[in-house]
DNA sequence: TCAATTTGACCTAT
DNA sequence: ATAGGTCAAATTGA
């Protein structure tokens, strides 16, 4: 599911950092709460990178932050390195419960009980299939959303724009992932 | 109205 | 000089 990266190359202090890397399918829930500072576009590849640091990081000095992008189109693939390890309490406790209390949509992939094995890894992550609530998943799914959105506007007849809401896209993704075929679609890049 | 996100500017290492 | 990472003011939305 996850691995541990072998960013290692140099000698800065990122590099000595600790990182996890985790490539999924759908943009997951993983059981911490995340605030978005920063994005760029990244030379060579085709979607923006975003960055991400815990929320607690200011009133619990918690030093985990994430990247976050886009690496492939085709079936939507997702590449998350995560920087560091939580030493918040606030989100430590907010995956256990997480983890202790899946939502409705995930509960039936955490059957066995193994809640304790998953807390004991790093990082923690709650459920593969936990459904994103926040927008802060748009800008991965398409990077270009604002423009899009404006295009939309004044050219309602251009075959490229989007006419999907962010809500769809999570449908759309789940979709995929709970049937055999695959949704066609095009996202217009 | 307030807090999270967006986004160009700024910083730093290569 | 360039690319990647972070800051912070403006924007957005609940």
């Amino acid at each position: 599911m996850y691995y541990q990266s072998t960013i290692a190359e140099g000698n800065s202090s990122r590099s000595k950092a600790l990182t996890w890397e985790k490539d999924s399918s759908i943009l997951f829930e993983d059981g911490y709460e995340w605030r978005k500072y920063g994005q760029k576009k990244i030379i060579n590849a085709k979607y923006l990178r975003s960055y991400y640091r815990c929320s607690y990081k200011s009133d619990e000095e918690c030093a985990a932050m994430k990247h976050v992008q886009r690496i492939q189109e085709d079936p939507p693939l997702y590449r998350t390195i995560y920087y560091g390890h939580h030493n918040c309490k606030t989100s430590l406790l907010n995956s256990e419960i997480t983890l202790l209390e899946p939502n409705s949509t995930s509960s039936m992939f955490l059957s066995f009980n193994d809640s304790l094995q998953i807390k004991e890894q790093y990082p923690a992550f709650s459920s593969p299939l936990s459904v994103p609530t926040k927008q802060e998943s748009i800008d991965a799914i398409n990077p270009y959303h604002n423009q899009i959105a404006q295009d939309q506007l004044t050219s309602s007849d251009n075959p490229l724009s989007r006419d999907y809401k962010l809500e769809f896209d999570y449908v759309r993704h789940a979709t995929m992932l709970s049937s055999t075929k695959s949704v066609p679609f095009n996202d217009g890049f």
